[in-house]
DNA sequence: ATGAAAGCGCTAACAC
DNA sequence: GTGTTAGCGCTTTCAT
């Protein structure tokens, strides 16, 4: 900027003015500074200024989620990024792994780079490591996972009801021996699901005992594993319901294997790429990774732009998406 | 930082010390400055810190796809973060969404945030807008796409060589009318895909004046209108090339429609989720967008260390999948 | 309409 | 082993 000055001959002042679009620049001395911006090829220190600028914004996000891999989440990301977008504001994207101890040094990554606000898919239930920073004043949103105690925003899928109406949809199948294979429990939406598969079937009068409940299922290797034991096992499930999307896909593998792809049910949470190009088609309990990102950053926005409200709880819905997996009925209904 | 020598009781400087594990500070006094340090939630700004440090790196990389949205590209932005975080550098990621506007506008962005190194799908095929850039040192590493005259790191897949296997798979399986679907031309991958098709037909022999080579096929939408008209036509093609993983899952969608899924074959350019489980299995031209994504990370983190070499072209290879919809025989084999 | 001075939080260089 | 000073590139405040 000191050098842009000096090849305009103005004061460092007036080029601060210039290239922050300030006002009482005469558009004659406004040229002669871009030109020499163009000349030295020029770029405002983003760093630099935000040490300075009320506020201190840095105009930058930090977003953590489960992995940056995994579909959802991609799909999370692309949402908060677009929103970012028309506020010139940059996000730094970060996967969790689904590791307590990654979390808290991908938070701290984050602020030690003086981030204006925080999306994050946590483990942590409580947050307590986030108490001085909140208490501070750095809005954060917590996504996919709600913490118990901690006073932020949340943006989730209704993942108890969402589990609840693939259960109850097989139940009405005809389906009584049903198999959830869920994911970690230390995983919260794992938990949820697992809630609200239960609670369709005692809703059902089912009792609950002896249903196959596999948790701790994280890869669709796993997956694999879980349902090929299923259906070795002495009283296999007629229907499986697969609590999340890499569940799923290891699941239709072991049942592809078994062959059992049109004889046993299945209905997975959240959405597969190509659902509709198998045979059957992949039932799912379709969740809206778009709308959670974009509430997500609309409501960090706004925290940053000084809304003090009480903190919000959306819950986005989810949609059961009927292809044919989940529409097979049990065979041996007695 | 000034608070954490006051509470500490010491200087300013030896709070930077400690916190930055420098020597000559005692044992004592360190222990004083960390328990300050957790008392008042201090992080250190690494902002400011990289405008007085040697070098001024900022530990951060700027890292442009076509969307963090696409599983490929995802894939790849998996890779960079991972390398990244094993030397604490922060990345923004940013969707390119095929836009050239968008392209320097997310470059410029990362510029002004003072990115120690860029890591870039493109658009602009001669980077002109990126010559100071260069010039002033800052690392860039070209993946996916290659520039033509531009002095950077490259790192892209063999994508003549990949679409020709594929479409040489086809020709040996019997097929002499093959189509080809794909992207938008100004899209450097698209035609070299292209090429690589053409070539492999011309090592045949197989005149290509009336095969059908549909270009500026950007999504599923617009690959399954192309596919649909491609099996309507007078002679339509007993084989489709898809050249990306977009068009596949649209063609794929055509196909299954008209009820061609098993008589039509097809091989794409690009892994697709569960091509496995279909049925055809979706044979494919597989890339490698972890090792793209860790190869240029490296790439720019060599340069960031001071590597002056000269400018180096990785070319990571494809590999054929063969799964059954590749192997499907044309019928009518005049 | 323009510029000079102060200082954001930090580290390099040099005291002590 | 520790503190002091200067200054990174910028914006704020206040003069002119």
């Amino acid at each position: 900027m000191k050098h842009v000055a000096a090849l305009a001959g103005v004061g460092i002042k007036t080029v601060s003015r210039v290239v922050n679009g300030e006002p009482n620049v005469s558009e004659e001395t406004a040229a002669r500074v871009w030109s020499a911006v163009r000349a030295l090829d020029y770029h405002v220190d983003l760093q630099a200024s935000s040490m300075r600028r009320a506020g201190g914004r840095t105009d930058t996000l930090g977003l953590l989620v489960s992995s940056v891999d995994n579909p959802f989440a991609a799909a999370i990301t692309r949402a908060v990024e677009d929103v970012a977008l028309t506020r010139d504001v940059a996000v730094f994207a970060s996967s969790l792994d689904d590791d307590a101890a990654r979390e808290e040094l991908a938070v701290e990554a984050f602020l030690r780079r003086r981030v204006d606000g925080l999306i994050l898919t946590t483990m942590s239930r409580s947050l307590s490591y986030l108490r001085p920073t909140l208490e501070r004043g750095t809005p954060v949103v917590c996504i996919d996972r709600e913490p118990l105690a901690a006073d932020v925003d949340v943006v989730v899928s209704d993942n108890r009801e969402g589990a609840a109406s693939a259960t109850r949809h097989l139940i009405a199948g005809g389906h009584r021996r049903i198999a959830l294979i869920a994911d970690r429990p230390d995983i919260q939406t794992a938990v949820d699901r697992r809630d609200g598969f239960l609670e369709a079937l005692g809703g059902a009068g089912i009792p609950t005992l002896d249903i196959p409940v596999v948790m701790g299922v994280h890869d669709p290797e796993s997956a694999y594993d879980a349902v090929h034991a299923l259906l070795a096992s002495e009283n296999p499930p007629t229907a499986v319901v697969t609590a999340q999307n890499l569940i799923t896909l290891g699941a239709l593998r072991a049942l592809q294997e078994a062959g059992a792809r049109h004889t046993v049910a299945l209905v997975g949470f959240d959405e597969v790429s190509m659902g509709d190009l198998l045979d059957p088609g992949v039932t799912v309990v379709r969740q809206d990774p778009q709308s959670i990102g974009r509430i997500a950053a609309e409501r960090v926005f706004a925290r940053i732009d000084g809304d003090e409200s009480a903190s919000q709880r959306h819950v986005v819905g989810t949609e059961l998406v009927i292809r044919g997996s989940g529409e097979i009925r049990p065979r041996d209904s007695r």
